[in-house]
RNA sequence: GGGGAUGUAGCUCAGUUGGGAGAGCACCUGCUUUGCAAGCAGGGGGUCGGCGGUUCGAAUCCGCUCAUCUCCA
């Protein structure tokens, strides 16, 4: 019964708890830290307005020296432009004190190691198959599936140091980072997991020992929070750690329970707190109120470490019912624990910020500490730069979607406070290499991957300079325009859209502007403002339309945990018989299907490969004894579950029912045909251009293949030759292509590659190709690269900066590819009698000569348009002292005509003209006027008039006009109609 | 996924209710001159992103599409 176990949400938190629900997990970094309430670094100055006395212990006087400590100025050796002030002893065990970072996330592994536990390196940044979450933000998220019961793992206690990103997403703190001197976007969360194995005496007894013996802090320190009702773990506070019971506080559903989402597993946490001093300021003391204690949002107490107690199951009802195997899900920031173990009261004065920060200071010519605002900005590069560098080692780029948007944004957000510091070159891209050399320790990708990441930092700075020059210009536009205004007063609506449409900040326009002598009040703010909220007001409602798919995927999260993911037998065989176990049609469950619908069906095994890994699903068909159907196409749902889609053909589908399914296997040998062909063709990338060269999307059809990869520049048709000539080489070994199953350490140790954003469980299929490739995949391959038969590069081009597109075809394709190229070339040839490979010479000369009779063909008619202009001009006729020509001359286009007219004018001197010429059964007229007589005629009037006569319309300038007209039988009378027209123009 | 902007010569861009596709730089030729972005004369170079529509006529108006930039999610 676990039903009383909720607790009503606690009033004037609801954001906070709603907050903590959709991220997932408590937070220690950042819950409950509302940054508008942070200690900021000037706050201690300021004396509390009189408020009640402070909470137990002896607080340090506010404002006075211990204050300036909290300002995050301690007396750390080696800080420069530290001022004086009195700081508490050390809280620190002899021999612990100034642990480095690396020592303590090595401390912390090899501690858990010893305690049963398997060190489980970190997952990449990018989510494995959770297009829900934008960035790995918790230690949790690569054992998901294992807490969720679909996913089996060889141990049943883990620990990892999880490299995390908390930024974009719904809960947005990147803001706040730099303003405080603790939010992050990149961090390191150390944990410890046990899936059904240890459960909350073991998890507490651990995390007191750690903090106690290994890392060495005080025991009068440490205060602990449970659950409201959990006397369990109160006791155990009580007993594992000897906390006298008012140490440990009970806190309400918002702070101390956690849950995955609406559904699924939950429990109550605890969490430890470290008493950092009562001389630090306390916000609420500051308000006037009085400390909370551990509960506190200042700095006087910081939460530690989240242990969660995975204890129940909840379901849609809000029901939860006991899991069979409790669970334990723990969380520290590495970033957190090191600054308490250095003495540090900022995580950016620990040896894991502190050089990318010194850097940036050194660069920018400043001292941290002297100024508030330039602190703020010296944080935000330091965090950033982490950020940046581990984003882009882990496969994302900046770009203006999703996870590159996000970086992206992170990314000039540290240009800009560059800019603030007056660094006004790039300077980011040196940055990284002040954090490779902080962390390529204990993450060695870094360091291969340095130059990469430098040459995508520094193309992206330029960018961005470009972005800024654009902006600039465009409020000098904006300036100009509006230079007589009375007010010089900014227009909110135009800084939104230098920001919405030119990406140009808000804080840098203001600045312009003021510079130019104009003001920027708080009502265009506010107008700004307003246009922001509209656009995420459409971006919201637009968002509403993927209800259904929303809906969808709610119903495959419910039937992931009701049904079994399907036994996959495709590797072995392309029939099965298969039972139906569930079939949905648009988002609700189906019992029976008829002919012509289209439904979707799991099936408890299937030969069918779900699309994944570049490889698109298979196509099948699917008999049962009352009716078949056809599967147009194979995907992933869930976490697992391959769903097929199907379109009924004949008879009717039911649940439960057994039937035969079979691939279609002309289309499966195809993609087996192009997926192997991927592999060799990643490898001889990799072997003509360098091992920076890596898998950035790839798609594996049944007749082409499509592979990016990261490369900074055009790949030469040289280079592509040598590609093709790679891969075919090895293609005419007939390599053996062996599928091996093992787990994750060892394949890597054989050298296989390992790709990003790619999910990798503990047993993993590598695909080895002879001595040339070594790869983990899931997909479909040959058994000998021969069956390719031949290899083509189809296409090079650009998919986005530093990544290249490569399209290629194998076996049959490449043939039929070969095969049409040919016959277009024999065609070709064949039209000009000669052998094919003098095709380019002979062109060549054909477009030369093509191209001199074009010149002929022109002067010839300039020639001839000024020998029909003498005609022309000699027959002009006088009207009223005015010469007028009105002809026809057909056979002539519009700019035939024109020439004439040019010619006739000229020549004329001073004159009305009018010429019609028929050509394709249509109408061609053109009339000009020379501009000595355009103020009594004009031809755009005139040309009006005669179109009409012809059944068209027209128009132009007072010098030139021209129309055309439709009925040619009429052209003459139309001709007529000038001499007229210039009479009675000639009259009024 | 939704909004906004841009796409014209090798580069940077102009092109005004729809009516001769242009400038500067770069390039080629010739002359002049050998002092720093040299000058003068001449010349080459364009599917006006693509497709479709409206119109006698579209770089220009409309629709679709592609690419790039940018914001929101």
């Amino acid at each position: 019964m676990g039903g009383g176990a909720r607790e009503p949400p606690q009033p004037g938190e609801p954001e906070t708890q709603e907050r903590a629900r959709a991220e997932g997990r408590a937070a220690p970094a950042r819950r409950r830290r509302d940054p508008r309430r942070l200690p900021g670094r000037g706050r201690g100055r300021a004396r509390p307005g009189g408020g009640p006395a402070p909470a137990a212990g002896a607080p340090a006087e506010e404002g006075g020296a211990g204050a300036r400590a909290a300002q995050g100025l301690p007396a750390a050796p080696g800080i420069p432009g530290r001022r004086g002030g009195a700081r508490p002893p050390p809280p620190f065990a002899r021999g612990h004190r100034g642990m480095t970072g690396n020592q303590i996330r090595q401390r912390f592994l090899d501690y858990f190691a010893t305690n049963g536990h398997r060190i489980v390196s970190s997952s990449p940044l990018v989510p494995a198959q959770d297009p829900t979450l934008l960035f790995t933000n918790a230690g949790m998220v690569q054992f998901k599936g294992v807490f969720l019961g679909e996913e089996r793992r060889e141990y049943a206690r883990a620990t990892t140091c999880q490299k995390c990103v908390r930024a974009g997403g719904k809960h947005n703190d990147l803001e706040n980072v730099g303003r405080t001197v603790r939010h992050h976007t990149f961090f390191e969360m150390l944990g410890n997991f046990s899936f059904g194995d240890y459960f909350k005496a073991e998890a507490v007894a651990f995390a007191w020992e750690f903090l106690t013996k290994e890392m060495g802090l005080p025991r009068d320190r440490l205060w602990a929070t449970v659950f409201t009702d959990d006397d369990e773990a109160l006791g155990l506070w009580q007993k594992v750690a000897g906390l006298k019971p008012d140490r440990i506080l009970r806190l309400g559903e918002a702070d101390n329970f956690w849950a995955m989402g609406e559904t699924g597993p939950c429990g109550p946490c605890s969490e430890i707190h470290y008493h950092q001093g009562d001389h630090l300021p306390c916000v609420e003391v500051k308000a006037g109120r009085r400390c909370l204690g551990p509960a506190c949002e200042c700095d006087r107490w910081l939460e530690v470490w989240n242990l969660v107690f995975m204890q129940f199951n909840r379901d849609a009802a809000g029901t939860m019912t006991p899991l069979p195997k409790p669970s334990i899900d723990t969380g520290m920031g590495l970033e957190r624990i090191a600054a308490i173990m250095q003495g540090k009261t900022s995580n950016f004065e620990t040896d894991l910020l502190w050089p990318i920060l010194e850097g940036a200071a050194k660069l920018a010519r400043k001292t941290y500490g002297a100024s508030e605002a330039d602190d703020i900005s010296l944080r935000v590069i330091a965090d950033h730069a982490r950020a940046t560098t581990f984003l882009i080692a882990d496969g994302v780029y900046p770009s203006n979607e999703w996870r590159g948007y996000v970086l992206r944004r992170i990314m000039r957000r540290a240009m800009r406070h560059g800019r603030i510091l007056g660094l006004y070159e790039p300077f980011l891209w040196k940055a990284v290499e002040w954090v490779v050399t902080v962390m390529a320790g204990a993450y060695p990708e870094l360091a291969r991957e340095q130059p990469r990441i430098q040459e995508v930092v520094k193309t992206e700075e330029e960018r961005f300079a470009e972005t800024l020059d654009t902006g600039v210009a465009k409020i000098r536009e904006y300036l100009e325009a509006n230079r007589g205004a009375k007010e010089r007063v900014a227009d909110g609506r135009f800084l939104f859209t230098l920001y919405d449409t030119h990406g140009f900040p808000l804080d840098l326009a203001q600045e312009v502007f003021q510079e130019a002598g104009w003001s920027v009040p708080q009502a265009s703010l506010d107008a700004y403002e307003a246009e922001m909220e509209r656009q995420r007001e459409r971006a919201r409602a637009s968002a509403a339309f993927g209800a259904e798919a929303e809906e969808s995927a709610k119903l495959y999260g419910e039937l992931s945990t009701q049904i079994r993911p399907p036994e996959f037998l495709g590797y072995e065989s392309l029939a099965t018989p298969a039972r139906i176990l569930v079939m949905v049609r648009a988002g609700h469950r189906l019992r029976e299907a008829a002919a012509g619908d289209d439904v979707e069906v799991m099936l408890d095994r299937t030969p069918c490969y779900a699309e994944s890994g570049g490889q698109i699903g298979d196509t099948g068909q699917l008999v049962g004894r009352q009716g078949r159907g056809r599967i147009l196409d194979t995907y992933y749902r869930g976490s697992g579950l391959i769903v097929h889609r199907v379109h009924v053909e004949q008879g009717g589908l039911r649940e439960g029912e057994d039937v035969a399914v079979s691939v279609e296997s002309p289309r499966r040998q195809g993609l087996r045909l192009h997926h192997t062909g991927t592999h060799l063709l990643h490898a001889a990338l990799r072997r003509v251009l360098g091992t920076h060269v890596t898998q950035a999307g790839s798609l594996v059809a049944p007749d082409h293949l499509r592979f990016d990869v990261t490369h900074p520049s055009q790949i030469r048709d040289r280079e592509l030759e040598q590609v093709e000539e790679m891969v075919n080489e090895k293609v005419r070994d007939n390599l053996r292509v062996d599928p091996i199953q093992t787990d994750l350490e060892q394949a890597l140790k054989m050298g296989a590659l390992a790709l990003f954003g790619e999910k990798y469980g503990q047993r993993v299929r590598v695909i080895k190709i002879g001595d040339f490739s070594t790869e983990l995949c899931g997909g479909t391959h040959l058994e000998q690269t021969g069956q390719i038969g031949l290899f083509k590069v189809v296409s090079e081009g650009a998919v986005a900066a530093g990544v290249r597109r490569l399209t290629a075809v194998t076996g049959d394709a490449a043939l039929h590819y070969v095969g049409r190229e040919e016959s277009a070339l024999r065609e070709a040839a064949g039209l000009l009698k000669i052998p094919p490979l003098e095709l380019p010479q002979r062109l060549q000369k054909l477009l030369d000569g093509q191209r001199l009779l074009e010149k002929q063909l022109e002067s010839m008619e300039g020639r001839l348009a000024k020998s029909r202009a003498q005609d022309l001009v000699a027959a002009a006729r006088q009207i009223g002292g005015v010469a007028v020509v009105a002809a026809r001359v057909d056979g002539l286009d519009q700019d035939g005509l024109r020439a004439v007219v040019d010619s006739v004018r000229d020549r004329l001197g001073s004159g009305v003209i009018c010429l019609g010429s028929v050509k394709d059964d249509k109408v061609n007229l053109v009339a000009a006027v020379s501009k000595d007589l355009t103020p009594r005629f004009n031809a755009g009037k005139l040309i009006q008039e005669v179109a009409r006569a012809v059944g068209g319309g027209g128009g132009g300038r007072p010098d030139l006009a021209q129309a055309g007209g439709k009925d040619p039988s009429k052209l003459d009378a139309a001709l007529g109609l000038v001499h007229d027209w210039v009479v009675r123009s000639t009259s009024t």
